[in-house]
Order: C-alpha cells, then structure tokens, then sequence
DNA sequence: TTTCTGATTGACTAATCGCTCTATGAATAT
DNA sequence: ATATTCATAGAGCGATTAGTCAATCAGAAA
C-alpha cells in the first residue's frame, strides 16, 4: 500500500476524524474505512477504540517532544531556551493545528484518567526541569515552578487559539510571536538583579 | 417533587455526568434516571440531546457573566476593573469547578459549532469592550484586543488548572489568586505614562 | 513443496442509544 | 362537570456501533 504502513495510517485518520467529529462521534468503521484497511484489521493493531485514543496521544506527545529536543538545543542565555522552548512550541502548533487541538481536547476528555498520572508528568519533565532550575537560580520569580510552567504554557494555548481564528499575514504572525514571548518573559523574570 | 424544577433538575445532573463520562458517555437514559425523570420527560423539555447540551452551556455561561455583572461592579480605575473581573472570575470557577471545566470541555468538542458566532461573541461582549476602551485609553499595550484578552483569559484558565490539581490553603490559594493578577497585570498595561 | 505465522478481510452479533408514541395524570379554564 | 392543555411515564423501535470470528492470503522458513 501507501508509505505510511497501516497502523499509522490509522492514527492520521484517526486524528483528522476525531478533531472534526469528535472521539464518539466518530464510529471505528469510519475510521477503518477512510485510512483504506478493513474493520478488522483496526482491531488487530488496536485492542480496543480506547487504546486507538490513548495510543494516538502518546504519539502525538512523543512527536512533539522529539521536535522540541532537536530544535530547542541548549545554548544561549536563559532568556533564550525559553524563547526557543516558546517559539518551537508554536511552530510546530501552527504547522500541526489538527494534533495541537487534539491535545487540548484529549486533556478536557474522560480518556485523560486512561493515561497514568506519572506518564503525564515524564511527558513534561524537560520542560518542568528548565522551569525548576532557572526558579531556583533566582532568574525567575519566586512563584512554584509548576505555576510558573502551567501560565507559560497556557501563554502558548492562548495565542495559538488567537492566531487560528484570526487570518494574519506571516510576518505579522512572527511580530506577535515574539510580541507575546515578551510579554510572558516580563511575566515569569525575576526583576531583581542579584 | 424537589426544590429545582424538572428542566434544572436534569442540566444540573447532566452536567455532573457530562464532565465526569464526556457527552457521547453519557446516555440520555442515565440522564433521565439520576435526575430522578422519566426518559420521555427529558425529551419533553429538550428536543434531542445536543440541544440539551447547548442549552446547559448557555445556561452556564448566562450564570457565570450574570454573576461577574453582580460582583464586578464598575467602580474604581482601570485597574480595579480588572483585578475584580480577575478574581471573581476565579472565585466563581472554584465554586463551580464542574461548570467551569464544563465550558472547555464544550470548547474543545464539535458542538462548539452548533452555537452561532455571534451568540458566542455576544457572551464575551462586556470583557471585550472593557479591553477595547482600557486599550483606546492607551491604559493597555497598544496590541489588538481580542488577544489581550484571550492572553487574561487563558492566565485564568492556567491558574484554574494549577489550583485544582494542587492542595492549596484557602489563604494561599487567595495570595496566589493576587500574585497572578499582578503578573497579568504588569503583562498587560502600558509602561508609558502618558 | 510443505508448513507455519502473522496480516487482512468483511460478514456478523450482541448490546446500546436516541428518540417516538401511546396512555395516563394533574391542573386550569370554561 | 366538561374540555383543554401540559406534564409524565416507560415500553419499544430502528439504527448504529464496538468488537468477534472463521476464512483467506502472503511470505518466510524448513
């Protein structure tokens, strides 16, 4: 068949399915059907239609962070790992809008309680570390770093769900990236200089 | 029967089943039976399910902007205004943390396109407008007001999360609720004085 | 070739769910 | 008292869906 073998040729219609109908709404035969393999065939790569949704996630977050480790490296000041951190998170947002929004609402679904409580916690643990040691070396705000990380990430939801509802122009999409990043550096940085 | 009519009997019940089964987990029948109704009186008052579950999210949204027109009164300066809309609207979420996860939940699934945009903009009207003009009177960063918005938005939604996963003292749980407004604040007003 | 293993199919099933419908009850108006 | 209207019940229907299963196919191993 095609390039993509069958399973993740599942879990691409999958995806497209789930975040135009929703995951009941969306029936395994359709699915099986649109990504070209027959019912039976989903559920021998795929035990349940719940583990299909589980799987899809981790993937997806597996995806994510493989691009934000490569992309986002480790040199430069402070500042600009969270930069890199928050203008790679939304580019990889706005080149992948379906599983971005799939996140979002596989995190406000009854599927999340699937997940173990510590997967989730590894699936941020880079990012929970950057916040954690730049907290402690006093170049952020005295706040828990978890708080820290939960604003910073909810920066990048926010205006990811500004900028695809809104039709802009790309160098106007680059000046409120970096407008924004701003506005949540000023936010998180410690003002003092020690 | 009990205090509530039947009508608010049943959305208050379907609201506790949708955020803990999602939509499609929840049967009508199961609906009907925990509000104490037969499954013919639910679909008495409510023509089919998805407006059932339309009619929960306008009711709760109309709660929610009926609650915050009480308590945000519209005296003080700007930064009164916002730091009030700032806290009741957090103060509202963590006394309905069911109806207030409820309206992402809604947001994040396919019925979101069942509400008209209009119906949509109109339940958010006053906040924009109160952007609007703080961003004409040069009192906000000179940045287009739906996305000072939606950035206040998603800091409460953000601080929503982070409070309701943690254990927090009520007296911290106020202190932090202060905190994170200053943050927005300084995040969202204009360092010229003019 | 023969055998074995995993992939693939699609018809089938058992169960569920949204919604209808008829019958009855209760309340108010005439 | 009668009529009218709305509320309520709950059995039942038609449609849909997740998941199964027996049969076939393809390729590798022997």
């Amino acid at each position: 068949m095609s390039k993509l073998d069958k399973p993740e040729k599942i879990l691409a219609t999958a995806l497209k399915l789930f975040v135009a109908y929703g995951f009941h709404g969306t029936p395994t035969s359709k699915i099986a059907s649109e990504a070209g393999v027959s019912n039976g065939t989903l559920f021998h790569y795929f035990k349940t239609k719940d583990e299909l949704v589980v799987s899809l996630y981790t993937a997806i977050k597996e995806e994510l962070n493989q691009y934000l480790a490569e992309k986002a490296n480790e040199t430069g000041d402070v500042k600009e790992k969270f930069r890199n951190l928050f203008r790679y998170s939304l580019a990889w947002a706005l080149e992948n809008r379906d599983a971005f929004y799939f996140i979002q609402q596989f995190h406000f679904s009854p599927h999340l309680g699937l997940v173990p409580d510590e997967e989730i916690r590894k699936q941020s643990e880079k990012h929970r570390n950057l916040f954690q040691e730049a907290r402690d070396a006093k170049a952020l705000k005295p706040l828990p770093p978890d708080l820290l990380m939960m604003l910073s990430m909810n920066q990048i939801n926010g205006l990811f769900q500004y900028l695809t509802a809104q039709t802009v122009s790309a160098e106007n999409q680059q000046q409120q990236i970096n407008d924004v990043f701003e506005l949540t550096w000023t936010m998180i940085v410690n003002p003092e200089k020690p």
